[in-house]
DNA sequence: CTGAAAGCGCTTACAG
DNA sequence: CTGAAAGCGCTTACAG
């Protein structure tokens, strides 16, 4: 019933526990006989590392914390798919955390996992973090960082990115190729870093082409629902006048956009057209279909472990560890909700 | 730089580790002085206790694993969101794990849980899984084990599910009842329980109702996918003339074949009414709004953690574990793919 | 090639 | 009220 120890294995075989340890380590300084006993006799008796002790011994957990905003949530679950199949690859496995976009649960969530010893931590910041003191504490702690998607430019560690701006320039860029003249932006809080880089892209094709910037045409939303969405399309038509194009901070804003000029029998995108941001799945299913930026989650988990992956390995290797920002590219992808 | 410990505390302060060690865990036999001295000093050196240490001292690790068929879901980031958030509020943290609907993965996620020596286990098993002896491992590990949604009724532990079969038959009775005469059933893989038990509940409110069981109208489909849901709805109306009604076994699958009506100008639900299964939020935006049985994923988890949470406690007292099954409440959700 | 010993940082039964 | 000691199960520098 207990589980097997190195001790028992030793006093079965009437051996050192340290010969038994080394032998199923592989030391090239235990006979071959003495190996072969070892390991035959773990394997029948079913012999498990007791990794308490390891960790204990090893100093590493072999363990990485990660913190999101939201689980529920296309881009997010696609990057915690990528960052799970990529450390369990490497022998890591991966405590997953939600902050629901607080920064007081954040900071708490920090805490917990420094303490519980993690070897790293990826993370992508709620909305409401402007303070970044429990991220430079991970640093000072002296356990690698590498931030995805919502990141503080003022942290100094590694950050895995899309191009926000340049993506954002895209997207407008396309409504403004397909004949749009007056283009409004629902953007998101004044705080994470890709709202804004996604409004100064916005910004910069308007200028770029020649139509000039109005900022009662930019909605700022809050928690960028689809009940948002909904809320702000309504409130843009009766605000405006003349609108045809809008370019959505995100695809769950836009299809709630999308499904409130449906019921104002508003044409999508007749009477306006509309562009979305990330590439949700549901985007390509609802009608019209729409029109949006696609945001490789997956590649973003992929590339975001790997990073703290070489930290991790350099730390221990006492290497100095070069901050890397890894930018990965977006696409356009044209759907029914623009025209052609 | 280096965490403190115990043994700093105790040299700084004069007194003995073990005094420490009790002040700070408030036992009844240390002096109100000396504990207020070495909460003092322990709170300015930021003192954490080594995780590894006390997991290795105290034998639990305050982690829990979990397993899920597919994270990208919108049903299974419910439920993870669910344990996680639970967990979180006991103490316990939660790694996650995805078998990618592999029975060899999910093997060897069993076990990497176990070597890991997490305090308990939760699961929704892989449409694969046919054999249980991974699982039975577990119990003899006397590791506590929680199963939710695709579960196997053989495996002696706790259970968090719905009812299937009533379910199914109230999504196929609302077909009839709103005068659907010839019905189809796109059901899972023969083998998880769920897909057997909706098939069931199908079935059985064709009979209740008079209306002859067809087995040509049932296909079985593999993936569950969005693309296999466009395919067989495509294959249905190649193959039978006159149907009027589908029970879809989940709805992303619904989603597809709603998509593939609209496309081929099928009208849902003049010609043909569709019903899914699982209420993902998506089946709320896309035209006609699919009609579903409400699946609570957010609820599962919760009470899947709890139950695991319970069992633990049981198991450090040395009480006896009884296993339980809960089942909750689904509800159907009446929309625009089914008349009214 | 083998093993005694120290130590990772805690907890707790026991003695005083 | 305080502390010495054992021990959780490993790893590894060192001696032989």
């Amino acid at each position: 019933m207990k589980p097997v120890t190195l001790k028992q294995i030793a006093e079965t075989l009437g051996i050192s526990i340290t010969t038994v340890s080394k032998a199923l380590k592989d030391y090239p300084d235990v006979s071959k006989k003495t190996k072969a006993l070892v390991k035959d006799l773990a394997q029948t008796l079913n012999y498990k590392p007791n990794s308490f002790a390891v960790n204990l011994r090893t100093k590493e957990s072999k363990t990485i914390g990660l913190i999101v905003p939201e689980i529920v949530h296309h881009f997010f679950s696609s990057v915690i798919k990528g960052i799970i199949s990529q450390a369990e690859k490497k022998g890591y496995l991966v405590i997953t955390l939600q902050s629901n976009e607080s920064y007081d649960l954040e900071r708490k969530q920090i805490e917990l996992l420094l303490n519980k010893r993690v070897d790293g931590i990826l993370i992508s910041l709620a909305n409401q973090t402007a303070d970044y003191n429990h991220l430079n504490a991970v640093m000072s702690n002296n356990t690698p960082l590498v931030m995805f998607d919502k990141i503080a430019k003022l942290v100094k560690c590694s950050k895995v990115l899309i191009n926000d701006r340049e993506a954002a320039y895209k997207a407008t860029q396309h409504l403004i190729d397909t004949g749009c003249k007056k283009i409004a932006h629902f953007r998101g809080p004044l705080l994470p870093q890709n709202s804004i880089d996604r409004f100064l892209g916005y910004k910069k094709a308007l200028i770029d082409n020649g139509i000039t910037y109005d900022s009662s045409l930019v909605y700022i939303l809050k928690d960028m629902s689809y009940e948002e969405g909904r809320f702000y399309a309504k409130k843009l038509v009766d605000e405006h006048e003349g609108v045809d194009g809008i370019f959505i901070n995100t695809d769950l804003v836009a299809i709630g956009a999308i499904t409130e000029f449906n019921s104002l029998k508003i044409k999508v995108p007749e009477d306006i057209s509309v562009i979305g941001f990330s590439n949700w799945f549901m985007s390509s299913v609802i009608s019209p279909s729409l029109t949006t930026i696609n945001q490789p989650g997956f590649e973003i988990g992929k590339k975001a472990f790997k990073l703290l992956y070489k930290e991790i390995n350099s730390k221990k290797n006492d290497k100095i560890i070069n901050f890397k920002e890894v930018i990965l590219d977006t696409q356009l992808v044209l759907r029914e909700s623009t025209k052609s």
